[in-house]
DNA sequence: CTGTATCCTGTAAGATACTG
DNA sequence: CAGTATCTTACAGGATACAG
């Protein structure tokens, strides 16, 4: 393999944060690796908001992306349970720590976003 | 604030998650975490495949939300350059950790993908 | 050089109803 | 319970031309 390059947007890393950055997928690996295994009501319980088709698209590209295992348990009602792989628990320090900025320095960003907003509106004056 | 819960849909740190989950705004600010500053055109250079519109949305909302600084040098031809703010900075360490990541496991991530592939095309035979 | 201005399209995602 | 099946829509993102 050549030098993996994520500038390049034919090298195959991109791939995988163009998956990263869907909507859901950090949630749903964060769920995870907070709690394990969960079932599918449980996750959607715990994701808030997340439509059942959407649900299921997010868990089967982590699954087909080996960062995910999902178990049919063959019972009445079904029992289906998802837990990360060795890939997927390996993916958690990184994830996480996206997490934690997030809940560190909402406020900052807001903040931020606040003044431009201002600064913004105070331009439109002005012109 | 009440407790940042990335889970519920209505609390900020889901705009943050959001802001991260673009295409381009990781690879913007690992570039700048690597060198800094950057004028538009090497950045667009740098960035593989990016419109100039594009690039300008990622860098503005960047900037709105107080990561990056741009400075506009009054000059002819015109010379901007971008760099990353304190705030900036300190996601460079949880979004090279996401980058170092997909560089060493995209070879598994790649088998996995093609392994599950083979699996619902056999799947598909049986049925 | 550093961007706007337009126009266009694919697709992620949402809502809802339904099934084994 | 754990999902499909459908339908719909917004909007991020792309291509291209042009402007200060």
């Amino acid at each position: 393999m050549p030098d993996p390059n994520l500038y390049d947007p034919d090298c195959p890393t991109r791939l995988v944060l163009d998956r990263i950055g869907d909507r859901w997928t950090v949630l749903v690996v964060l769920l995870l690796s907070q709690k394990s295994p969960m079932r599918f009501t449980e996750l959607r319980r715990h994701v808030g908001g997340i439509a059942p088709k959407v649900l299921t698209q997010t868990l089967r590209a982590l699954e087909r992306d080996g960062l995910l295992r999902r178990t049919v348990y063959a019972e009445v009602p079904p029992r289906v349970e998802y837990e990360l792989t060795e890939l997927g628990r390996s993916l958690r320090a990184p994830i996480t720590a996206i997490g934690r900025w997030a809940e560190r320095h909402v406020g900052e960003v807001l903040d931020a976003r606040a003044s431009y907003d201002d600064d913004q509106r105070a331009d439109q004056v002005d012109a």
